[in-house]
RNA sequence: GGAGAGAUGGCCGAGUGGUCGAAGGCGCCUGACUCGAAAUCAGGUUUGCCCGUAAGGGCAACGGGGGUUCGAAUCCCUCUCUCUCCGCCA
């Protein structure tokens, strides 16, 4: 176990324990869970004030010892008593040692506190909608869902997909794959140019460590592919490598906030979501993202969470994709997350929005747990950076809404004006 | 997959059992000198944790873990990572 810095403020648990409590009963979190925090916490002090004072005990005999044996003194009876102090040293170790690992697996097993701007809530029933972009469109014809469109166009292969991989995949074929393609390049390239972001392409493999940084594990592990019985994880979403880029790292506050977009592959189990959206590819077991990563000083984080989630926005608006705004209730928030905003896009199929991004300030949580930090201009101690993320988009889903959203009575599909510079010019995608 | 080499502070690089948290150099900061700068000189320059209102005190860290010892950067075991060569491969 490392000596390392702690997930929630330590700190903050000793000198607000109420305070920290309130904030993460609304996550759902019983007081008891900091009950037990605080006495752990208590007894690991203990622990480690006696042993380090045991330890400056034998370090200045040790000491000693060396000197009288340089001077040519009998030395016996000193080391007897050192051997017998390591003795008793042995058992204290252990026991804070034990102390300390059992805080490090309650602190670990800890959610981030919500921000006081979150709303109450057990539920998305709580969650607050912010605002609406565009009108869904109007069709003249009962619109068709996208796994229905894109396999009649012959772009969409869901059965053969089946036969290698089984359910959650699916084949993209001609203008399917290359509107997949078309998608990504034009959000990497909007993001780099326009919002300032640098682009990124992380491993697509990580160790146990990553995952423990920004909080997927050690409870979600079942959310998780392993690989290489369980040496790597396959990762579940860009966030991973990205936010664990400057692991153990102490920035300059100068190139503060720093902020990264990547592209990459998303793996998820989807394990808990049996009979959730079995048709379609709302949720695959593999898919496309772009993702958009900051680091940010404290007191800049929810400005540039504003930013991060208006960079988002402006793909959807680019598309022309009606979306809305929602701030999540605290208990429907993710287990690192201090403030999510979820966009949500409309699909017509369904006569409702669905989620497309998601996009969350962590405050210092991810940080403590990855031991990120900056060095304030002008020196002085270090201190944790905020990190922040968000789908810049979701790229499967951003097909079915283009799908959905831009189908034709025939049953073709016209294609975005900014995505046909990466199409070849194509505007109009007709059955083959 | 086979064979070998290595891992020390922001960087380079010494150190093979006893005030070594670690020489020296570079870099950086402060002061002196200067009209200013350079050069030079002097001083400073890791991080985490515990106790303490503070001043301050203590513990730990030389890739990770374990062992030997009164005492480990130094000896032993083990894991990880990096590098070189061979094989294979996009």
């Amino acid at each position: 176990m490392g000596t390392g810095p702690l997930m929630l403020d330590l700190n903050r648990i000793r000198n607000q324990p109420e305070e920290v409590a309130r904030g993460l009963a609304r996550k759902g979190v019983p007081a008891e869970a900091v009950e037990r925090l605080v006495a752990s916490d208590a007894a690991w002090r203990k622990a480690i004030a006696e042993s380090d004072r045991l330890k400056a005990l034998r370090n200045d005999l040790s000491r000693k010892i060396g000197a009288r044996k340089k001077a040519g003194e009998e030395t016996e009876a000193a080391q007897a008593e050192v051997r017998e102090i390591g003795e008793r040293l042995k058992q204290l170790e252990q026991e804070a040692l034990e102390s300390e690992q059992l805080l490090r697996r309650l602190m670990l097993e800890t959610p981030n506190i919500p921000s006081p701007s979150v709303p109450d809530g057990p539920d998305e029933s709580c969650n607050r909608v912010e605002k609406v972009w565009g009108v869904p469109p109007s069709f003249s014809f009962e619109p068709k869902a996208h796994d229905e469109l894109g396999v009649a166009l012959g772009i969409l292969d869901f059965e053969r997909a089946a036969k290698m991989s089984g359910a959650r995949f699916v084949v993209y074929v001609g203008a399917g794959a290359a509107l997949e393609r078309a998608l990504i390049s034009f959000m990497l390239d909007l993001h780099t140019t326009a919002h300032g972001y640098t682009e990124v392409l992380p491993p697509y493999l990580v160790k146990a460590h990553a995952l423990e940084g920004t909080g997927n594990l050690p409870k979600f592990e079942a959310d998780l592919f392993k690989v290489d019985g369980g040496a790597f994880y396959l990762i579940p979403t860009a966030e991973v490598p990205v936010t664990n880029l400057h692991r153990d790292e102490i920035l300059e506050e100068k190139p503060l906030p720093i902020s990264y977009c990547a592209f990459t592959p998303c793996f998820r189990s989807e394990a808990g979501s049996y009979g959730k959206d079995t048709k379609g590819m709302i949720r695959q077991h593999q898919f496309h993202k772009v993702e958009l990563v900051k680091y940010s000083k404290p007191e800049d984080s929810y400005q540039e969470l504003e930013k991060l989630t208006s960079d988002a926005e402006s793909v959807l608006e680019a598309l022309g994709l009606c979306y809305r705004r929602v701030t999540l209730c605290a208990g429907d928030m993710s287990f690192s997350s201090a403030k999510t905003y979820d966009l949500e896009v409309w699909l017509p199929s369904q006569k409702r929005f669905r989620e497309i991004s998601s996009c969350s300030n962590f405050e210092d949580f991810q940080a403590r747990r990855a031991n990120i930090r900056y060095r304030p201009e002008g020196g002085g101690k270090p201190r944790f950076v905020h990190t922040l993320n968000g789908s810049g988009l979701a790229v499967g889903r951003t097909v079915v809404a283009i799908l959905e959203n831009y189908q034709q009575a025939d049953g073709s599909i016209v294609i975005p004006e900014p995505l046909r510079p990466y199409m070849r010019g194509q505007a109009l995608i007709t059955a083959r």
